[in-house]
DNA sequence: ATTGCTAAGTTAGCAATGCTTAGATTGAGG
DNA sequence: CCTCAATCTAAGCATTGCTAACTTAGCAAT
């Protein structure tokens, strides 16, 4: 690519790798459209042409994780052999992207992206959701649609509980010395067990 | 008050109630310094005199909000009777808070507030998840503490999940058709009260 | 009473930001 | 070759966080 170019060719992506740089380095970055723009070397109001707002790029920031999630928990529903370790699995990877992805986590669950100015939001959103209902239909054979719905929403709240608790650094070490993923995600898992059977 | 004093008063809490009544009327307020300044009647920087960033003033309103919730959880755990229905009645006073105080819950929680640059926020976080934690005794005796600060942990994230996500909106209708904080309550109660056996 | 001192507030101003408007550049389709 | 829409630039406005320098007011000691 032309590092010249007038047209930058795929500044809308660009804008959205850079953003997630930024966040990778400092979850609190303040991700602003003029910096960005810089970054890529771009002028100061050329977002502006991909993302009408601020708020619609973090929106679409937003989009892009919850896209990977469901991927992620995709590809590790996949791998599973058995549905009991595979719950497990899925609440680790959970916990895990929560970790790893603290900045878009954010945006994702709680910073001011505005579902109803993103509808397009909630359903990408649900696809996460229903991987995890598919495993805990597999895993749970013979329950009714409602009662696997609440199961995977318990499940859902109980490892988002964890994931989000854990990746802000709410979790004191005392309380909880192991504080990897794979540690939280037992916890949740052997819940999860037990969960279905009160449903 | 005299309305022309020089001297405010007490800037410091009014600044503060401003912030609330502005995230009351709008969870994602941007809550702005000269905005709260001209909204109390005094000149734009007149609020750094009480708080040095506009990230201090923040975490102060995270502070509040965690002392806020400790209140209300304490008064709920004094006024329960036995300790089975003490934990359900918890469980929908943290869910209740966060439907009701959905801005300052986020930054209670995730947004952006600096745990290692306002260490008192952790202490104060802290009151709530003793409160917890004594009910959680109180309803498992026997056990040791070990086993009462994972099972405490685990009802933290349960409830901590459903909070979060159920105030920011992200539960469909369709999955749970009663969205109110009591009906999640319910379901996290059963699931705790299976928890302390596992762990 | 006067004097100092400090907390609390004011004005002025800088740099950065979001967003709008108007104009320039480009590439693709007729 | 021409048109046109998408993309990008340039200029500019209002708002914001924060700093610096100054003013005001209450309080304590002399």
């Amino acid at each position: 690519m032309d590092e010249t170019a007038y047209h930058h060719g795929d500044l809308r992506t660009a804008l959205l790798d850079a953003a997630e740089d930024d966040l990778q380095a400092d979850p609190g970055a303040a991700l602003s459209m003029r910096s960005l723009a810089a970054k890529v070397g771009v002028s100061a109001t050329a977002p502006h042409a991909h993302f009408r707002t601020r708020g619609d790029l973090l929106a679409a920031l937003a989009a892009r994780g919850f896209e990977r999630l469901r991927q992620e928990l995709a590809a590790v529903s996949h791998a599973a052999t058995d549905p009991a370790t595979e719950l497990a699995a899925l609440a680790e990877c959970y916990i895990a992207f929560g970790a790893k992805n603290v900045g878009i986590y954010r945006l994702m669950f709680t910073t001011g992206v505005d579902l109803t100015a993103a509808p397009e939001l909630r359903q990408t959103s649900r696809g996460s959701f229903d991987v995890l209902r598919d495993a805990v239909r597999r895993a749970f054979p013979g329950q009714d649609e409602a009662a696997i719905d609440q199961t995977t929403l318990t499940a859902w709240a109980l490892v988002h509980g964890f994931g989000s608790l854990s990746s802000e650094g709410r979790i004191s070490d005392e309380i909880a010395p192991d504080q990897s993923p794979a540690a939280f995600a037992r916890i949740a898992a052997v819940l999860i067990g037990t969960s279905a059977d009160r449903a």
